[in-house]
RNA sequence: GCGGGGGUGGCAGAGCUUGGCCAAAUGCGCAGGAUUGAGGUUCCUGUGGUUUUAGUACCUGCAAGGGUUCAAAUCCCUUCCCCCGCACCA
């Protein structure tokens, strides 16, 4: 059994005292992998093992072939959640004190955390710790914090540049808003982390008859104004008259409504109503002029929208059902009919339901059918009447066709936009924002709110020429998986205004509004660029790391000298920094995850090529997926998250890296798995316990089945090189790792034995794995008698000419007719009910290759015949035949290389073995030779079997 | 709704770019056997369904339906379903 963490100690050792990860400057070219650098207040769990890990493997493959690499790693501590995060200690938030404990965070250090700095110099050190455990090779020198002062110089030098190139522009803006701490919330700051999420509505205004006043309402289905016959309110809840905006039209809506519209705009109430003012009410639809009574709505409710609903009882269950239930109570006084203003054919996106279970003269009014075929009606629960809601919106809204006069046949988004249009152009609506999933409520207990920040400053990725760039770059860059090149092109169509300033948060002061701090995805959108520097200006005071030191160092933009003179920086670390940035940003790779191509990733590019020459644009981009943890997706509310410590303690770096790294495709998500893992150290083993016993195998001259391993080995470095290259690791370790396990087992079950053969495959296997397995590689590379580090070593090349296709089809028909006298057997032996003796091999004919052969090249029968004919041994009556049978095959034919002598040879050198599997004699001889009845049968490489008893 | 990704044995997941050698590599699970005092481990074998004259064969099968082609998991069209993102949030 082999100690996992006490090998990755020795080995970390071994490494830190020969310093191998901390590069340089120097005459090989130069690679530098970068990988999205963790939140500062997140514990690493397995899934940053694979985040880091796939980088890590690039890094140290790109080192075998012959790069100076770098791989640097720092840490996020800008923006709100590290404040969150104290403060929620501060307040001995239980939940957060279960999620910590889960990471082994101790108490004492969890009462320490209530300052943001304690909190990232805990975790950094661990991160760490736990970098190096995982056998990552990064150069711990250049790590940095995105809260250093010398980094954010160098954001504020970025800012400039984007504001010189008119990339900040000023706008409106709704943000999700505490009324009671005043700031804005995101889903950090919300109980159970939930993203408030705005959505822009439109709010119709109806006229109050013989009133200069209007009931305003909000809808998402403009287009139905066509068959709304009243409107909804709540009968308990409090109504204002009031002012919106600078209009000076008089409204009426929940009072509730205008606390919350006033974070969006001027309210000005003017007076407090009863429910039962707004009822005496008649409202007149602004489309058509018909009168709408008011009337009383169960299910609605006054803080959203507006508080009053416009009723379209044919088209939606809720409305129906509450019409309904007031005529049941006696309560309507008038005759309310629905009005139909599309048509659908109803249920038809449900395979179980047919529109037979509505009764047909209920087609008339869908709401009422949809609920019909649900086998409900309007005394429903609301969840049931949600449920019919949104299976008639989804199907009217995919196939619905517009009645409407104006709007014949027309698809319903394609009304609702063209209502939309006409609403506001005559001034019948307005738009508010919403929260879309109400209620959110902030930490504090309050409920969030929408606000409209005026004068926020945004980058503008609108920007034409600037998206040229962007999207010329992505061009250039080779992203892997490539077909993740879909989403970068809609993103980068897709991206416009980002809101760049915030008023809270850790982080670098916006030079343009110096009460506002950079927002933090947008403050780390170069800093990859940094890290060519980090070491040399860490020390360096950050007031003098000026503008024009930032512009020589990236930009090549006047001269050492002078920069010098102006900055007080040492020359010679000016020149280094410039140096080292030229060497090492040229080639690069940045690893990230799937979450982050359309913000990150995308911003990453843009701010490239506002910032950089185009040599030190972006080249690479990785995207990585996720980890699930026993088939399960992990999250804090499954509790299954898995720390990494937990899994290296357990299982080891090396096992956790194969199964997490190498389990699934790069793109799609890997599972973390117990069996996998024991599946993993076990075949670790079986190839360090090869490695070990080969002094107990002899040498001496090879055999065909060694030539079939050095041809496999040949093969398989040849195939992992290709995927390596394309970063497709799962591929390359099934083959260096997985089939070497089955090959080495197949080589000794067939007799193989040869000290030097084993040795060699175990070498470039043990080389191979280095990337994946380090501490395991470098283990199994000394006791293999090497003395040198198996990550120094060079990536091992393919010998083309060990490549022995004879040999592996030799073994793949030696398996395959192994298989078909298993059958053979088996079933004789059940008919019989007596055991097999002994099986006997016919080897075909030479004649019967150049059938075949001539056969797949002409794909003509009679051409493969004479081809044949007059040689020795040749029947032509059984020629045809066969030549008949193999034509119905045409297409799979392919020429057979081996000749008879050599398939006869390989068959009696396998024949004890096959006896071993089989349990019975084996036996071969040539067709021509043999005195069986079924010796005609025999095919190249496709002996035929005869069974005795 | 818009955008992106996907649907293949009991499960995870190859194969799709470039149609034929190819349906299912590899792993897990399951079943049988060997080893073992038993359990576990390990090793071997089998594992979509069906027919079959002893095996090499054939049929059927890659979300559903249709098309192109001598030939389709692969290309085209239609439909259904699942996952992710939709912004100021890391």
């Amino acid at each position: 059994m082999i100690n996992y963490n006490g090998m990755e100690a020795k080995w970390q050792k071994a490494w830190a005292d020969a310093r191998i990860f901390e590069s340089d400057v120097n005459d090989k070219p130069a690679y530098m992998v970068t990988a999205a650098w963790p939140y500062v207040n997140t514990p690493l769990h397995i899934g940053h093992l694979r985040a880091f890990g796939t980088s890590d493997v690039l890094a140290r493959y790109k080192r075998m072939r012959g790069f100076n690499v770098i791989y640097p790693m720092g840490f996020h501590a800008t923006g709100t959640p590290v404040l969150a995060f104290a403060k929620r200690i501060k307040n001995g938030d239980g939940e957060i004190v279960e999620e910590l404990k889960v990471f082994h965070v101790p108490d004492a250090e969890i009462q320490k955390m209530t300052e943001p700095a304690y909190i990232a110099a805990y975790f950094t050190n661990e991160s760490r710790q736990l970098y190096g455990r995982s056998g990552f090779s990064m150069d711990p020198r250049r790590s940095f914090v995105s809260t250093d002062p010398q980094f954010s110089k160098m954001v504020e030098w970025q800012f400039a540049i984007l504001n010189s190139k008119g990339y900040l522009t000023k706008g409106r803006h709704p943000v999700g808003w505490c009324p009671n701490e005043n700031n804005a919330v995101g889903m950090h700051d919300t109980k159970h982390d939930v993203e408030p999420e705005i959505e822009e509505e439109i709010a119709v205004l109806f006229r109050v008859d013989g009133e200069d006043a209007y009931v305003l309402c909000t809808t998402y289905r403009p287009e139905t104004l066509f068959g709304v016959t009243n409107m909804f309110v709540n009968e308990k809840s409090q109504y204002v008259a009031c002012r919106i905006g600078d209009d000076g039209k008089r409204y009426y809506i929940s009072k509730a409504a205008a606390s919350m519209l006033k974070y969006q705009t001027k309210v000005e109430v003017i007076e407090e109503i009863g429910a039962d003012k707004l009822l005496a009410k008649t409202c007149i639809n602004p489309i058509n002029g018909s009168k709408l009574p008011v009337l009383p709505g169960f299910f609605v409710k006054e803080g959203v929208g507006t508080g009053v609903v416009m009723s379209v009882p044919a088209h939606a269950p809720f409305d129906y059902a509450a019409l309904e239930r007031l005529r049941k109570e006696g309560r309507l006084q008038q005759e309310i009919k629905p009005i139909k203003m599309l048509d659908v054919k109803i249920g038809r996106s449900l395979s179980d339901v047919s529109t037979g279970d509505a009764k047909p003269e209920h087609l008339d009014v869908p709401a009422l059918a949809y609920l019909e075929i649900l086998h409900t009606n309007v005394d429903a629960i609301d969840d049931m009447l949600e449920f019919a809601t949104k299976l008639e919106y989804r199907e009217e809204s995919h196939w619905g066709k517009m009645l409407a006069k104006g709007y014949e046949g027309m698809s319903e988004p394609e009304a609702r936009e063209r209502m939309k249009k006409e609403l506001a152009s005559g001034g019948n609506a307005i738009s508010i924002y919403v929260l879309q999933n109400t209620p959110v409520y902030c930490r504090c207990g309050y409920e969030v709110v929408v606000k409209v920040v005026e004068d926020q400053w945004f980058i503008n990725y609108g920007d034409k020429a600037w998206k040229e760039e962007a999207k010329k770059a992505l061009g250039r860059m080779k992203l892997l998986p490539d077909r993740a090149r879909n989403a970068f092109d809609a993103a980068m169509g897709w991206i416009d205004m980002r809101a760049v300033a915030r008023a809270q948060g850790l982080g670098t002061v916006f030079p343009l509004d110096k009460t506002k701090i950079i927002e933090s995805l947008s403050d780390s959108t170069i800093y990859m660029s940094f890290y060519t520097i980090s070491n040399f200006v860490k020390d360096i005071a950050p007031e003098k790391l000026k503008p024009e030191f930032f512009d020589f160092v990236f930009r090549g933009i006047g001269d050492a000298d002078k920069v010098a003179a102006s900055t007080g920086i040492d020359y010679s670390i000016i020149k280094k920094c410039r140096e080292s940035f030229e060497y090492w940003y040229r080639d690069t790779s940045r690893g990230s995850g799937p979450d982050l191509i359309f913000n990150h990733l995308v911003m990453y590019i843009y701010n490239h090529t506002a910032v950089f020459d185009n040599a030190y644009w972006p080249k690479q981009i990785v995207i990585n997926g996720f980890v699930m943890s026993e088939g399960e997706k992990m999250s804090k509310s499954l509790g299954n998250i898995v720390p990494l410590s937990d899994a290296l303690e357990k299982y080891g770096a090396d096992p956790s890296r194969m199964n997490v790294i190498a389990g699934a495709d790069l793109y799609s998500d890997s599972d973390f798995s117990g069996t996998a893992v024991r599946g993993i150290q076990e075949r670790l083993e079986y190839l360090y316990n090869a490695a070990m016993g080969l002094d107990k195998l002899s040498s001496g001259e090879l055999k065909s089945i060694d030539y079939w391993l050095y041809s496999r080995l040949n093969g398989k470095i040849g195939k992992a090189t290709i995927a390596m290259e394309k970063l497709e690791l799962r591929d390359a370790y099934i083959s260096i790792f997985y089939d070497s396990v089955l090959e080495l087992r197949r080589y000794f079950a067939r007799g193989g034995g040869n000290g030097i053969v084993v040795k060699d495959f175990l070498s470039g296997v043990a080389l191979m794995l280095q990337p994946m397995t380090p501490h395991f590689a470098e283990e199994m590379w000394h006791a293999l008698g090497n003395g040198s580090f198996a990550s120094l070593e060079k990536w091992p090349e393919a010998d083309k000419d060990m490549i022995d296709a004879k040999a592996e089809s030799m073994e793949e028909a030696i398996e395959k007719t192994l298989e078909d006298a298993r059958q053979a057997i088996a079933l004789m032996e059940k008919k019989s009910g007596r055991k097999a003796a002994a099986l006997k091999l016919m080897i075909a004919e030479d004649w019967k290759r150049k059938l075949v052969g001539t056969l797949a090249k002409e794909r003509r029968v009679d051409k493969a015949i004479a081809s044949v004919r007059g040689e020795a041994g040749v029947n032509t009556e059984i020629a045809s035949r066969i030549a008949a049978m193999l034509a119905k095959r045409m297409n799979e034919l392919r020429p057979v290389d081996t000749a008879q002598q050599d398939e006869y040879a390989g068959f009696a050198d396998a024949a004890e073995y096959m006896a071993k599997q089989l349990g019975c004699r084996v036996e071969v001889e040539k067709e021509a030779a043999s005195k069986s009845e079924r010796a005609w049968r025999a095919m190249p490489l496709k002996p035929s079997l005869d069974i005795a008893f």
